[in-house]
RNA sequence: GGAGAGGUGCCUGAGUGGCCGAAAGGGCCGGUUUGCUAAACCGUUGUACGCUGUAAAAGCGUACCGAGGGUUCGAAUCCCUCCCUCUCCGCCA
């Protein structure tokens, strides 16, 4: 969320700048600055009355302890009634601040000034592309028909017994999804990350400090009896390993990476968007996570997107790198690229990749902050990508190098996978 | 899952109702001493919010001793609920 302080010193840039988002601020911001008006003066009255009462209680107590018992008495009811009206006010600023984080989470982070306006995700800017689309013959097949026909993944049986968005990857399919795995772990690993094994559940803090709690809850599978959530990307456990600390300086930057599961509810998507392995509810993905120095955030997003792009090069796939326009980025971020692929037998362009800023977004919800030289403590930045999610990947190299012997393997991944052809 | 012990500042650890934002030791930072290093000595050392205020600062107040409630004029200290850690037992990859 952004921080109060924002709010409070450029209400207006804050709601202008938002419009950019498509989101009207206006009367949120009006109303969460009169709020902490109300709650300012509560706490400055209630803060005299708990002086009052401190000193007093001191008071009885040395009165007390000379015998004086009469005035000991005297003053203990008047505290019982300052203890009164103490609770009043604190109440009242209890709602107040109760409400003013109600508020405040509801507001979506600012975007970056070189964000592209636009609403929808055609608005998108192409940054720049690489890699040579395949020249299929018109029988090509989609990954779906190829991943049945070589029996190296078999949706149906997910199907049966989980349910739609669940397959099971199998032979050389399992093997491809080891290899891949171990290839990204390697370049991230290479590039000065610092692997991590997450856990798959977390609990609500947890969910809350990465932004999907309050508002995508419903996104999460829930785990009831323990209260923990199925994580939808390694982005929540790894970004909160720094949850409630406070780092000095030299500790920064982090560089954390982690290949994990990821579970997500998907609901409401249907179409040729789920089919095959387009959208899942279980999926594999490597994710790397930087905490930085704010001056430094908008340089490391750069570089982790030649990252990024370094991979789908070695993978030797046809690729773009979109700008989010303000329309399309998420509620989270400053600033978002997406990488993506083209799928060259469904002849679309698909998602592989999300790398984005979140500036002090999520930093703030963790209190996730550092003693800068001079003393001061200020709120990291945090960012985090995809490096790179699997099962579009795992689509394109089908789909994309199908040949009439098989499909080939590009020879970064050969050492992983042991074989060169999928036949 | 059962029984017991415990959660205090950067760390160790004392503190069972007022004199405790918290002893002591260590660490860190600053200073003195010193050819350098070490040692010794002295001093400093949390976070958040509010009020006053400044060029920066600073001062004052409030809250915080796992979390949340309660008792009391007054709670780190007493009571309740929850979370977590450790030991033993049970179960188990």
């Amino acid at each position: 969320m952004i921080t109060l302080q924002t709010l409070r010193s450029n209400p207006e840039e804050v709601v202008s700048r938002l419009k950019k988002k498509h989101f009207d601020a206006k009367n949120l911001v009006d109303e969460i600055l009169k709020l902490d008006v109300d709650r300012r003066q509560s706490q400055t009255a209630l803060d005299q009355k708990l002086a009052e009462s401190n000193k007093l209680s001191k008071e009885i107590g040395q009165l007390f302890s000379q015998g004086k018992k009469a005035e000991a008495e005297e003053k203990r009811s008047q505290s019982t009634a300052l203890k009164e009206e103490s609770k009043v006010l604190e109440e009242q600023m209890r709602k107040a601040e109760e409400q003013i984080q109600d508020m405040l989470v509801r507001v979506p982070n600012l975007p970056n000034d070189s964000v592209p306006e636009g609403r929808s995700p055609e608005e998108n800017v192409v940054v720049r592309s690489g890699g040579d689309v395949p020249s299929l013959p018109e029988n090509a097949l989609p990954h779906w028909e190829l991943a049945a026909k070589y029996d190296i993944i078999d949706f149906e049986t997910g199907n049966k017994v989980t349910g739609a968005g669940f397959p099971f990857y199998k032979g050389k399919g399992a093997k491809l999804q080891r290899a891949l795995i171990s290839f990204l772990l390697d370049n991230a690993i290479a590039a000065g990350y610092t692997e991590y094994q997450p856990p798959l559940m977390v609990n609500a803090a947890t969910g809350f400090g990465t932004g999907q709690l309050p508002d995508k809850d419903g996104q999460m599978y829930f785990v009831n009896e323990d209260g923990f959530y199925l994580i939808p990307t390694a982005e929540v456990p790894v970004t909160n390993i720094y949850r409630d600390v406070l780092l000095k300086e030299e500790d920064l930057p982090k560089k954390m990476c982690a290949y994990s599961q990821c579970f997500r509810r998907e609901a409401g998507s249907y179409g040729k968007d789920v089919r095959g392995l387009n959208r899942l509810h279980q999926f594999d993905k490597v994710e790397i996570v930087r905490i930085e120095k704010p001056e430094n955030s908008y340089a490391v997003l750069e570089e982790m997107v030649k990252h990024v792009e370094s991979l789908v090069q070695k993978l030797e796939l046809p690729y773009r790198i979109v700008k989010l326009c303000g329309g399309d980025m998420s509620f989270a971020s400053a600033l978002t690229y997406d990488f993506e692929v083209f799928c060259a037998a469904q002849k679309r362009w698909l998602e592989v990749s999300s790398v984005s800023n979140f500036e002090s977004f999520q930093s703030n919800r963790m209190k996730l902050r550092f003693k800068d030289r001079e003393g001061k403590t200020q709120l990291v930045h945090t960012l985090n990508g995809s490096a790179l999610a699997l099962p579009r990947i795992v689509a394109t190299l089908l789909e994309n190098n199908q040949t009439p012997e098989g499909i080939r393997m590009p020879a970064a991944l050969r050492s992983y996978t042991g074989f060169d052809l999928i036949s």
